[in-house]
Formats: structure tokens, C-alpha cells, sequence
DNA sequence: AATGAATGAGAGTTCATTCAT
DNA sequence: CATGAATGAACTCTCATTCAT
């Protein structure tokens, strides 16, 4: 138990090192040894945990993606009413994106890039499906649009994305009554009439 | 004058063949070598046109932006009405992201990655002014929510970017009606009341 | 404590393969690669002993001159009279530099040359001061022209760099009447009266 | 006429950047496109005047070398005595190191160097054969020790261009009253009893 | 399980040289 | 005679990965 203890602060050292170093460096420009370094361990220790660096990325990948829908989705139960639920949802998304901004950029720069695999890829986006099914049933209830998912989280989540891009360049900063103003247009453009 | 269109063929050539393989593979992954044999010249010729790798990046991405801006606003004048010229500018852009999808999967991968430099990411900016006047304007006259303009841009014009590289990713595919649908919902989302 | 041994070997050999391409190809010319195959290691090898080439070539130029000094000094000690002392010194700087012309070439190269750093050149001048007391002594007794050290240096130490080479270009050979009349030649340069 | 002496500027100017180039940074680190850039000429007209980069420093090497010996032997007739002979050829000698330090440095360089092939060497090494001479009439009239001339050259001649680096790298300066003490070392070095 | 040393392959970049004008 | 543009070849250096310990 200790030992997988070990081994297990080890492989989060590394996907943590990893989120930090992508981040500030791209993809390109963050080498093994640098991840290794910054996480204690030696170069080829990575190895034992990861089959390559395309393998690291991608499990990272998965890993912070994970935690974003986790996040998301910890206060929500699918007895909240549609509207009840999307603010629910929409608020702990706000949430991870502002505050756990080192995540989030992680997430962006992953998601308009070709570094990770297409599998990969694809196993992140599964866990977003409590909110799709939300959005099903909004539009079956008539509240929401009956518009493409693609569509409603484009309107109404990724604007959350360039919003921590930009707080995180220090261009602006959110503050609780911008976040309500946010709240109202994303709720605004998805909501049916 | 055969000398100067000799060169000026030759720029374009690489910047067009960076687009391409930076979007392809990443700016990691992308050799100068492949960038010089897509343009068909030498790897060292290059070097006559741009100082070194960051900076045929930036002057990429800085000619990408300038197409982008241009194009924008080419329909556009400042007599128009508010809400007019808000959606003379949005379909143009709107058209810009969905049939250049090349030049505008560039710029998302260059605004959400550290692989272009502060000062070109700037001079990037800057032409978007006209956008900015107009949104001051309609504050002004009572037609768009007094909010920042990082607001502004996010739900009126950030979604796009969104659905453009979902659209590159052959995940769907808008029709017109579903633009139609996405430029009420810009609108919506910005306007007063 | 094998580890560190084999360590020790590869720096000794890459010094060793630099000192013996320079002197025969110059720095230029030089390639890493071939210091690297003549030393019977990888390329890369090299960065793990040396910051750079040009770091490689401080580092050996430091290796050799402290090599020098210490031959030099060797049998000498601050006891013996200045007239001993000096022919003591002198006569292991001419086995030396005949003797170890391989080391005393490359000397000769990097002190006529721009391809050291003034730090490590100055690192390399420090070893000498034995000499350098010995000729204050020798001032101060009365025995050595009251001259500047760049002098005597000049006229008692110098001219074996300019046999030296004469004798590896195989232009003439020195034997041990030439050596004897080399040394009166030094030692007459620089006695008072 | 003018067309010529155009020519020969050009040439003349190629030279002096070698020269200037090659002092401060080496034969590597010394680009054919910065010589060209100092004579104010295009790196392809450089092959219009030399054969390739390796002729061009061959021929500056004998140019110099030439310049050197002219102003050596320029005062000095073979109807003069030995001794006074030797002063004159010495003193114009220290003035030619001292004085004109680039092109006694540019010397020294390649003569501690593999860059100057051996047929340029040896042209280079004729134009002393009046000092030789004159040293030979020196040993017949039992004035000049009976020594090879490496022997006399390096214990005579050689020390200046020790000196001559000394005070370039700014270590000490001679004076009026030093170069006559180096003299007498000089003429002590090599005369008879 | 963990490592430091080692490296082959390939990156970005430079440069001596050529050639159409 | 003179050139600016172009380039193939070669350079220094880095890095993902391996392996003996």
C-alpha cells in the first residue's frame, strides 16, 4: 500500500509537471527531461508509467478531462429541474475554468491542436454526457432550442474558454457580476424563445 | 519587377505551407525541412525571408490575422446601423471561419498555445478595432448590454471558432439554417434587453 | 567508483581527439562529429562532459596549460638558487614543449589565436607564478635585468614555441648541443650584466 | 587606368576585411558574406578576385608577409656593416610588430595555425633571405654565433611578435626605453662570445 | 522499481559557392 | 565587371528513448 502510494504520487507528479510545462511551453518545447526533472524522478522512470510521450500527453489528457466533468457534475442530480441543472452545471464549469485555470488552459490548448490522438480524444468527450442528456430533455420539455448539442455548447460553455484564455493573459478579470452577466447570455442563447 | 513577384510567390509559398503542416502536425512536428520542400525551395532559403523558425511563425500568423480582419470588414462601413453592421461583420466572419477553415483552425491553434510571441499576438489584435467601435457605439445608443468587450466577444463571436473546428473534425456540418439559427443566438446574446 | 573511472576515460579521450584534430585542422574544420568518432563516443556524448564546443575547447585549453605548468615545476623548489632554479624550470619547458609537442602546439595555436575566452585565458596564466617569483627574486639579488616579466618571458621562454614549431614542421631538429646553446642563448638574455 | 585601380581597391579592400575579420573572430566564425559586407562588395564578386575562401587567405597571408619583409629590409643595404645591419633590419622589424599591429598579428595567427597551406607558407618564408644572408656573413666574420638560423631567428627576431601579442591584448606597453633594452637582449641573444 | 549514462536520429541554422541577370 | 538570390552540404546541438546497474 505504501508502495502503490508511491507510485502513485509519482505518476501524478509527472502529469502534473506535464500540465505545467505544456502550458507555458506548448507541446513543443517541453522535453522529457524537463518533465522528469520538474516531477524528481529520473528520465527513464517516465517510462515505467507511461509508454511514450505521446502516451503521457494523451493520458493527461484524459486525466484532467476527467476532472473537469467530474467537477461539473459533482453537485448535479438528474432530478433538478432542466433550467435548475444547467446552472447548476454551467456554474461549477465556470468555476473550473476560472479558478482552476492551469487545467483549463491544459484543456484548451489540447483541444485546438493536433497533439492528441484521436481515441484519446474521443474518450474525453464521453464523460460530458449527463449535460447532453440535460439538453435532451430541455428540448423535449420545450424549454431549450431544438438545436444541434454541437450548437448549445458552443453558445453556451465555450465562451468560458476564451474568458479564462484571456483572464489568464491578464487582459481582463471576471468578477461575480460579469459571471452573472455570462450566466444570462449562455442561458440566454440556448434557452427556446 | 519579375525579380520582386519572384520573391514575393516564394514568401507566400512558405507561409502557405506552414499554415498547412502546422495545423496538420503542430508546430512541434513541423520541420523547417517539410515546410521548405512543401514551398519547393531549399531549407536555406527560408532564411532570406524570415529570420528563424519563431519568426516565420509570427509572420504567418500576423498575415493570417490581417486576411481575417480584412475580410471581416470588407462589407462593412461605419454608416450602417448598429445591428446591421453587426451582421454584415458576423457573417463575414462567420464565412471566413467556415470556408477558409485553413486560416482560421490557424489562428484558434495560435490563440490557444505560447508558440506565438506577445508582440505579434498584439499586433494581431489591433485591427480588430472597427468590431470594438461598433460595439461602443450600440452601448452607447442602448442597443448592446454595457459589458466588457471580452464579453462581447466570447458570445457573439468566439462560438464560431468552436463550431469551425467541429465542423473540421467532420464531427457536423452547418447548413444555413443552422448559421441563421447560430447568428440569432450572437445577437441575442449581446443585445440589450 | 568504475562508473566514474569509465567517466573520467571518455573526458580524457575527447580532450585528447580535440587537442590532436585542432592542432592538425585547426578549430575550424574541426567538427564536433569527428571529436566524437575519434574519441569513440556518440555525438551527443560530448554534451554530457562539455557545455559547447567552445566550453570544450576552454576546458582543454585549461587541461593542457595546467599540464605545462606542473612538468614545469616539477623538480623545482623555492630553495634552490635563482641560477639553478631558472635552468631547472627552463630545461623542463624545452623537454616539454619538444617532447610533448602535440600539447605545446595546441598552446601555441590558442595563444595566438581568438578561439579562447579571455576567462579561461586568464585561468591559464595563474599556474605560472612560480616563475614569475623566481625572476623577483632573482631582481631583487641582482642577478636578472631589472625588466618587465613580458620581457624576460619573451626572451628566455618564447623562442622554444617558435623552435617548437620549426622542429614539427620538420623544417630542422634539435639536438642536445642546440638545447645547450638554446639555454645559453635564454639565460644570457636575461642575467644582469 | 581607372577601370584598374578599381580593381586593385576592390582587391586591396577584400584584403584588409580579411585581415580586420580574421584578427578578431578566427578563420572559422569569419563568413565570406561579412568580408564581403566590410569591402562593400557581393559575396560573389570575392570570386572574381580569389579562386575560393582558402585562396583568399593564401593570398593575404603572402600579401602581408611581402608588405613585412619590404618594410623590413627597406633602410638596410648589403654595404653596411654586420652589426649596424642587424640594428637597422631589427629596428625596423619592432617597428613594423608594434606599429602595425593588425598585419603583425594577422601573421602571427596564421603562423601558429594549419590555415595557410604550405606552398603559401614557404612563399611567404623567402622574402627573409636578405636577413639570412646577412647572418651568414656574421658567422664567416666570427661576429654571430655559428648557429642554425631557427636558432638565431627565434632568439633574435621571435620574442617581438611574443611582445607584440602582450601589448595588443592591452597586458603592457612598450616604451622607448624597453625596445632598447630588447635590443641589446636581442643582439646579445645571438652575437659571437 | 528506479536510475544516470549513453546515443541515433534529426532538429534549426549557417555558409561557401554558383548563376541568371 | 558585378550582383542578389539561391542552395546543398555540413554544422552544432537537442531529445525521446534505452539499458546496464
Amino acid at each position: 500500500m505504501a508502495q502503490l502510494q508511491k507510485s502513485i504520487d509519482k505518476r501524478n507528479a509527472l502529469i502534473k509537471a506535464t500540465i505545467e510545462l505544456v502550458n507555458n511551453n506548448g507541446f513543443h518545447a517541453t522535453p522529457m527531461s524537463k518533465i522528469a526533472k520538474m516531477a524528481n524522478v529520473s528520465p527513464a522512470t517516465i517510462y515505467l508509467y507511461f509508454e511514450n510521450k505521446q502516451d503521457l500527453v494523451n493520458k493527461t489528457y484524459i486525466d484532467v478531462k476527467t476532472q473537469y466533468t467530474h467537477y461539473a457534475f459533482d453537485t448535479y442530480t438528474d432530478t433538478m429541474s432542466v433550467e435548475q441543472g444547467f446552472e447548476v452545471i454551467w456554474k461549477r464549469i465556470a468555476d473550473f475554468k476560472l479558478n482552476e485555470s492551469e487545467n483549463a488552459m491544459f484543456l484548451a490548448q489540447c483541444d485546438n491542436t493536433p497533439i492528441i490522438d484521436e481515441p484519446s480524444l474521443q474518450e474525453g468527450i464521453k464523460h460530458l454526457q449527463p449535460l447532453l442528456d440535460l439538453w435532451e430533455r430541455g428540448k423535449q420539455e420545450g424549454l431549450i432550442k431544438d438545436m444541434s448539442n454541437y450548437l448549445l455548447y458552443a453558445y453556451a460553455i465555450n465562451p468560458l474558454s476564451f474568458l479564462m484564455m484571456a483572464q489568464k493573459r491578464g487582459a481582463f478579470q471576471l468578477d461575480r457580476t460579469q459571471i452573472e452577466d455570462a450566466y444570462q447570455s449562455a442561458w440566454n442563447s440556448i434557452k427556446s424563445k
